[in-house]
DNA sequence: CTGAAAGCGCTTACAG
DNA sequence: CTGAAAGCGCTTACAG
């Protein structure tokens, strides 16, 4: 019997039994014999039945299959975060005999969603990557389809896994100040962006917290281009700043290649710290001193509860995830 | 009526028509009047109705899913290049109303492959990373399962994509020669590897057809330790090799840190060049020669040549892709 | 050009 | 504990 096309009805017709029995040895739902049970336990391993999961899925109107939303073509940054979360989703998924489809789209481009949606391909999905307003999330919202985004969403209905930047950021920045630093500077692109609030944020409440001033003019944030960040560093070197803090791992990449060529040495010179870890600094000499987020552990946490919410059981709309505060040269002080 | 849970049926009796008709005015096979076929589009139209993948797969055994595999927890190298890839795919397969599907899994480990397999979740694969005597490819053939590989598979039965690593090496060392280096050295890991021992003679065909001669202490392959390496580029710099060509962007990155503790400088005192192109070169300063090759191509193709191949058409089995040599400041000749 | 009917391979109330 | 039968929502020979 060719075993690539052996169908529940074969097995009945085998063992004398009926395809009900059958299905529910194999479910385990509903009560078999175990002499029954074993019969078609072993029958199914001596010819290598596989269940279709199409016939399956059709009959209980369930796809087992949820989608991650990550950016396609453009914005490879951070790719490795992505790829760490799909192993963690995966893991989980693949537990309750899930697969995980894969929807790349640019922000405001959610074609390839709208897709797999409407052909009914998957029963949730998790964003991998959030905007502000995001269109995925009102269009999911709408069709009443199960989502949990990785990152912070504006949107209150949007059940949400994300890292606490805001205590992370508070306790680098106190780890800094207990080192010795005085004059701490930070750097940053928009406040707009929730989660650089957030960080501003922390970096402010670490210094009041511990009694300790900040300088105005060594915080600079809303930076978004080149010329002003070099300006910026610039300055913060003028004013005898001892530790440059980078909001994220893009800006303080940006800071490493201007401080290079200035010429100023890290950390003899100068310390640099980053509220957010990434490849790219990863492999920096120095090594960099860096807030560390566990993206296999998002994906497995956001794919936990979107199960569970596809299971129709409550889940809290927020959850926070750990992090470390990983202290590098870039920071030592000599 | 709820859009989310109209089905053939419910057309079939509003318009007063079979769910043949119905089927067939969608699906554009089979004869159907034109004046039919506009009652039909405009219902579907107006009540949003959206045919169920799953039910459609079942009655035409066809998942409408390809799987896509690439390493999952380790082997974080060169991501980027399985993003594009995946880029690439994606674009091809909606065309065909196909998603793809994530399957992640280590060297060794093809449990994850085998589950969806069994499961029959999909059609055909893409293997997006293939090793030496491959488990995967080994399992697809036993299971005739269509697929093809990114990169080159020692297995003949393969189908294959694949970069012409031996032409695009040998081109780039011709461009070297030709712009007036005399002794350029080489050094990548080992030439077991299909791949790199296309590299290698690519190298030394290029000194041949130029008339040239290579130092046999200049090249340097097998190397797969540190230590190794660093002595390596000593020993090339001693012997004053005028520029060192990296097998892979790996080995170059060391390459470069090596130099950088050496404080030998690119390009005034040696010159670099890589065989790969990859993101961990991308953003170096000075920025590196070389070869470029294009992902989002090797998705295209490889998707396009699965689909063919599901569609029970003859498909060649090896497929090569372009390759672009990039000039940069590491191998300007001052 | 159109339909009735069987089929894809499971699951699941319902009845025993 | 077990079965007959209907159902999931499409497609497709076959017949007209």
């Amino acid at each position: 019997m060719d075993s690539s096309k052996i169908t529940i009805e074969d097995i009945a017709r085998e063992l004398n039994i009926s395809k009900t029995t059958v299905s529910r040895a194999i479910s385990g739902k509903g009560r078999v014999s175990s002499e029954t049970r074993e019969r078609v336990r072993s029958f199914i391993e001596l010819h290598h039945y596989r269940p279709s999961a199409i016939a399956k899925s059709l009959a209980q109107s369930k796809t087992f299959n949820i989608a991650f939303t990550m950016p396609g073509k453009y914005g490879f940054i951070d790719m490795p975060f992505f790829q760490k979360c799909m192993w963690g989703i995966s893991s989980i998924a693949s537990e309750s005999d899930y697969d995980v489809l894969l929807c790349m789209m640019e922000e405001g481009d959610i074609s390839s969603l709208k897709r797999l949606i409407h052909n009914h391909k998957v029963d949730g999905v998790i964003i991998g990557r959030t905007y502000e307003n995001d269109a995925a999330e009102r269009f999911l919202l709408a069709e009443k389809v199960p989502f949990v985004t990785v990152g912070s969403s504006a949107n209150p209905d949007a059940i949400q896994v994300d890292n606490d930047h805001y205590q992370a950021c508070k306790e680098l920045t106190s780890v800094l100040l207990l080192k010795g630093m005085k004059q701490l500077s930070l750097i940053g692109g928009s406040t707009k962006y929730i989660v650089n609030a957030n960080r501003l944020n922390g970096f402010m409440d670490a210094h009041r917290t511990m009694g300790k001033q900040y300088l105005p003019e060594l915080i600079k944030t809303e930076v978004d281009d080149p010329a002003e960040l070099e300006a910026a560093v610039e300055q913060f070197v003028a004013l005898g700043s001892d530790c440059i803090v980078c909001m994220d791992d893009f800006v303080c990449n940006q800071v490493l290649l201007k401080l290079n060529k200035m010429q100023v040495q890290i950390p003899k010179q100068i310390r640099i710290a980053s509220f957010y870890n990434s490849a790219m600094l990863e492999n920096n000499r120095p090594s960099i001193t860096s807030l560390q987020f566990d993206a296999v552990e998002a994906g497995i946490r956001s794919c936990e509860i979107l199960m569970r919410r596809m299971d129709g059981k409550k889940v809290s709309s927020k959850t926070w995830l750990g992090y470390n505060v990983k202290l590098n040269e870039s920071t030592s002080v000599v």
